[in-house]
DNA sequence: CTAAAAAAGCGTAACAGCTCAACTTTATGA
DNA sequence: TCATAAAGTTGAGCTGTTACGCTTTTTTAG
């Protein structure tokens, strides 16, 4: 890696950097973008040229793959769980290991949790991920790759998370989603 | 209803005329806010007072009340309809009622599905009724109202249709969103 | 009937996020 | 070494949105 890329994530990073002890400092919508590019010392042309995607993008630098995460857990999972059981596990299993991952990661997960605007948008970056989980599905189960039934249980598994948090108890909140999924709504027929 | 409220409500109908022929006739993000009030003989703050929530919701002027009809669903089912299938049934319904009503409705629905920042704004407008209809799941099934499988059941129904569209068979996709929530995902445990 | 409260509307000015065009610097690599 | 491409800068400008202070109209009460 030369030099160029070398300044250009640097560069990145110190936006990234800035951004983070801002917004985490004074909250999100009271940091402006100009104020992000003036701490980075880089005029704010360069900061959206970094983050074409905006303010919100900021906060989100490492973009992990996860995405493959979720196909190898449809892909190799153990010969005794459905998809459903094997999502499930899955993601249980990433979020307790993030938790304790790193020493800012709370900061950024509170504020995440706070700013309405930052949730959405991490909504639908963990929502892009559909479209591959579908075709692991679909694959898994001998059907088109946008088989409606694949699409669908690849768009439930991803918002499970997303519906868990927020319940008293994530943990069985996410349980019963997954339990959904895997057996139906369990309602009798007269109500 | 006074004079004082009929004014009120032609000025926002001829905003909300204004706005939609403007979008349909040069598309949703080459029409300006101040056009649009213009077009309406309006000032620019005029128009925020009428639509608060912004640009998005000139768009969605009629807010019918699929709410009650959505809880009336899961409430007054027949007796040989389990709660997805009664929902299933009414979504169904109601689109299909949709599209043969009304000669401009094609142009609003090919707007909405054609301008992603509409499209999003009718989704979360949609998913407003979650809690709703997950209290109404919950009574039915004599679970806490904010119980998380009630929840899941009610977000991924309202979701379904989201879903659907965009489908080849929108109809047949549908069916195939409920059958996964009646009788959850079919695999076998070895893929 | 008239005074006053309430509400609709106006115009200006401003701020936010974001983009564009033209220009300068700096590293790369042929 | 020198042309080129990429990073960065500057500065103006557009769009949605809001605050402020003001006028006009409608309603309501005394």
């Amino acid at each position: 890696m030369g030099r160029r890329e070398r300044k250009k994530a640097a560069t990145r990073q110190s936006l990234a950097d800035a951004a983070l002890r801002l917004f985490t400092e004074r909250g999100y919508d009271d940091v402006g973008v100009r104020e992000i590019a003036d701490a980075a010392d880089v005029s704010v042309t360069t900061l959206f040229k970094h983050f074409p995607d905006g303010k919100e993008a900021l906060v989100f630098d490492q973009d992990v793959d996860r995405e493959a995460a979720l196909v190898a857990a449809v892909r190799e999972r153990p010969a005794d769980l459905t998809v459903p059981q094997a999502l499930h596990r899955m993601l249980l299993g990433t979020h307790s290991r993030q938790v304790h991952a790193d020493p800012r990661f709370d900061d950024f997960l509170r504020l995440i949790d706070t700013t309405p605007a930052l949730r959405e948008y991490a909504r639908r970056m963990w929502l892009r991920h559909e479209h591959a989980l579908a075709a692991a599905i679909a694959d898994d189960a001998g059907l088109a790759a946008d088989d409606p039934g694949c699409r669908a249980l690849a768009h439930f598994a991803l918002e499970a998370p997303v519906l868990a948090r927020g319940a008293q108890d994530p943990d069985a909140a996410l349980a019963r989603v997954f339990d959904l999924l895997d057996h139906g709504w369990p309602g009798t027929r007269t109500g």
